[in-house]
DNA sequence: TATGTAATTGAAATCGGTTTCAGACAGTCC
DNA sequence: GGACTGTCTGAAACCGATTTCAATTACATA
């Protein structure tokens, strides 16, 4: 008992096993790992005392001589937005499959804490880092910002989610363009051709390519690009109501509109809403992200899913790809799909 | 050029600096960490060439002669829930102040995750394990889990959000009862008698508590208490729906609803509408956690919150005490605080 | 029984830091 | 000038694993 809390904090080593099995920490090791053959006898004495106290190797000691950590680091933008929290749980999941653990930083957008995270992951020796959100997604690359991302690739490799480029990252990215053109098919089959666009930014990368397509489409089918109809802003409801405020005090009033998220689609809800308009009805929405709050909002958002799931496994699969030294694609694409529920409708105006 | 090729991935260490410095690598070490005085003239020579190269120190191997790792692991149920999100995001910040990083993991409610999970923080020597939600908040603890964690505090100290007793922890605990008070307050306040209960578990220590409370208040009002009115079921928005269609489907109708949190409440908020009544002029719905749905909805919703900042600061004050063997209080408890949206009225009936 | 080969095993070096310990050196005081 | 003090500094040990290398043992074959 005394004993006990004499040691208390001082854990087992594997030279406590090999002391207790009278071989050498070699041979432990050997166990442990299956890394050499050990005569069986020998073998079944060791791994009983290594069930018997639960011994776990430590793993800064193992980090520091092997060459690998088995671990990912994730700097996420916030993982408060469900975007992000369903795209590091997918991570997650997968990269426990491949036998790695990941860890999370978030960066809330903020420049000194993004570069700040780099050089924690950098130093605490993950195999590969995956950056999702904040200053990869820019449009215009800050140069301080890649300059110290391919100091950072040097020597560990480096996932993105963004349009990343002066610098030797590998991206997985969701095909924009794509997304966009479905929502734009969706809606103009639907009728509408007075469509309307809320929320986000344009230096975001992201926002930048939906809005192209967005003009591409419609110039397709021959609609003249309004621009009253463009109102940006940013990621939030408060973003998604202003914008759907000004929208609809317009004379001639859009059939539709696409919000640049489920957040900011959730504030165009309230503000039809309180204009006494009905959704899909008087007007339909459509977002982008397709998190479970489009499934909480009455109606239910029809919205843009990025399969979060493959997505993540994707982004992992990629890491430990080339962590381990294998040529891999520098740009994946992910494929979104158009998930239909009640806030779309036929256009009767 | 080539022979940056050739250390790629090879990163600079404490002797690179010392050689280039030529001084050894224990002087090179005092300039990092101020730990002793060394002489001006070399100090700055020293600390110019670390600035050169950046160099940061091999936290692998720091953690391995240190006694901290400056690590913090936390184990939540799962942060794709906006109140784990929030918590964990607060738990960062405040980890970052204390000097700490801290790295996430999400149990998902299975326990073989949660023991995988101790054991993986364990080995990465983390200096202490918040665990948030999940197993801990079980009303009977499990007996094999306790089992487990009393063996990680042997060498780890473990902070737990829920009531986990059973294992020599720490807990930083919402004042589940006094959020219930708040509540039952507010709606009887209002004129309301017949309040109903939906969603969540009873095997839930948190929800077993609110409920104690909501019979407690009820009883202390002289107001009957209608089985009826309580329909447990999960957290989730499809819970709080089929618990709501249940309760409107009563003869007696109640005029206020409780939900175990904004999730449930989301739901709730649907099958009252669908049902044609309105909130709060025909009904009253107050939830808990007061994640940013609450804000989202329509009605925004009255929902107890839980100060998430100063929940975090607290986990992390804990956290930090008690791995530096400072003495504190096995249980602490946090405040809750009604926030009063539009979900809640008068009771006219 | 002698010999060759394959299977086991442990000593020691290594990963990249920190820290103790003792020696070198400079400055102060009689 | 000698003794004493205090400041700097580097060598070496240590943290807890893995791995190379060489030695030992076991076993099959001639």
């Amino acid at each position: 008992m005394e004993n006990d809390r004499l040691n208390a904090g001082k854990s087992i080593t594997i030279y406590d096993i090999a002391a207790e099995a009278g071989v050498s920490a070699s041979t432990v090791s050997r166990v442990l790992n299956g890394s050499a053959s050990v005569r069986k006898e020998k073998k079944d004495r060791i791994q009983s005392i290594i069930d018997k106290y639960n011994f776990k190797p430590n793993a800064l000691a193992k980090g520091l001589s092997d060459t690998a950590t088995k671990t990912i680091g994730i700097i996420a933008a916030d993982v408060r937005n469900p975007y992000y929290s369903a795209l590091f749980v997918a991570c997650e999941i997968a990269a426990e499959k491949a036998g790695y653990s990941v860890g999370l930083a978030n960066s809330l957008g903020v420049k000194e804490r993004e570069q700040a995270q780099l050089d924690i992951l950098l130093q605490q020796k993950v195999d590969a880092i995956i950056q999702m959100g904040g200053r990869v997604d820019d449009l215009i690359t800050d140069d301080a910002y890649a300059e110290k991302v391919r100091a950072v690739c040097a020597s560990t490799p480096v996932i993105v989610t963004g349009k990343l480029d002066k610098a030797p990252v590998h991206r997985v990215v969701i095909d924009e363009a794509k997304g966009m053109n479905l929502v734009m098919e969706h809606l103009i089959g639907l009728g509408h051709h007075k469509i309307a666009l809320v929320g986000g930014e344009m230096r975001v990368a992201s926002t930048f390519y939906k809005y192209q397509r967005y003009e591409d489409n419609l110039k397709a089918h021959g609609i003249k690009v309004n621009g009253e109809y463009v109102v940006n802003g940013y990621y939030d409801p408060e973003s998604g109501y202003d914008a759907t405020n000004k929208i609809l005090k317009l004379e001639d009033r859009p059939t539709a509109i696409i919000a640049i998220n489920d957040f900011a689609a959730s504030g165009a809800l309230r503000s039809i809403r309180e204009h006494g308009l009905r959704v899909p009805e008087d007007i339909s929405v459509v977002s982008f992200d397709n998190t479970y709050i489009a499934d909480l909002m009455s109606p239910k958002l029809t919205s843009i899913d990025y399969n979060y799931d493959k997505y993540g496994q994707k982004l992992i699969d990629t890491a430990v790809a080339v962590s381990a030294g294998k040529e891999v694609e520098d740009l994946q694409m992910v494929d979104p799909v158009l998930v239909i529920r009640d806030s779309t409708g036929i256009c009767y105006n």
